[in-house]
DNA sequence: CTCCCGATAT
DNA sequence: ATATCAGGAG
């Protein structure tokens, strides 16, 4: 594995020149809306997160409300985000948990959060970092691939990368780093058609898989 | 490891 | 037609 903290500094300084000026994609109005919209965000992009979150927001928008509503209600409210059974029962069920177990506020912990249903370390991580201004390594599907490919990690385990970029990155640029990798990787260091050419990393890359 | 799952890009 | 999208649970 690449341990160079000068070289992972060069990426992110390149990354700091494309992207000066990052954040999180998703709306929302309370730590507890950002929670659900990232819950949502499980292999689905951020616009259609949103596009539900609109309306879903103006019927339900606290922990009360969606403890309270129907499960068939919520689904339906979700249904376009995908995985909405999944999703639907773990909203409800972590707003009721918030409600008995938390004074129906978010918890600003890690451990915490993870014991949440629906909520793993990224989602977490994803709160703590926007919400809390807590720093946290955000690993969803960009910065896995990503992290691999520029030789970041030997690891495919989202948890083992997520440790392995907290050594090579200081710990206050830790949530601005992850987005750097995921708006990097909406843009140019694509999963499926990596736009390797016009790409500013590509002479601290080695990934091989390149391909315009 | 598999399953959950709709919307979109290729 | 198939891969992918700010994953998590069993």
């Amino acid at each position: 594995m690449n341990t160079d903290k000068k070289r992972t500094a060069r990426i992110r300084k390149i990354l700091r020149t494309l992207y000066p000026e990052v954040k999180t994609q998703l709306d929302y109005e309370t730590p507890f809306q950002l929670l659900v919209a990232t819950i949502l965000s499980a292999q689905c992009t951020d616009k259609q997160v949103n596009r539900v979150t609109a309306k879903l927001f103006k019927k339900l928008a606290t922990p009360n409300d969606f403890s309270k509503a129907p499960l068939e209600t919520l689904e339906t409210l979700i249904h376009s985000t995908g995985f909405y059974r999944n999703k639907a029962r773990n909203i409800k069920n972590c707003a009721g948990m918030l409600m008995e177990k938390h004074a129906g506020e978010v918890p600003a912990d890690l451990e915490k959060l993870v014991k949440l249903p629906g909520v793993g370390r990224k989602t977490a991580n994803v709160v703590l970092g926007a919400a809390f201004n807590i720093p946290g390594i955000v690993v969803d599907t960009h910065v896995s691939r990503i992290s691999q490919r520029l030789n970041l990690t030997d690891n495919k385990d989202p948890v083992k990368i997520e440790f392995d970029l907290m050594e090579q990155i200081p710990k206050k640029q830790w949530d601005v780093f992850s987005l750097h990798l995921i708006y990097f990787g909406r843009e140019f260091c694509k999963a499926r058609k990596p736009a390797c050419p016009d790409c500013l990393m590509n002479k601290l890359c080695t990934y091989t898989g390149k391909r315009s």
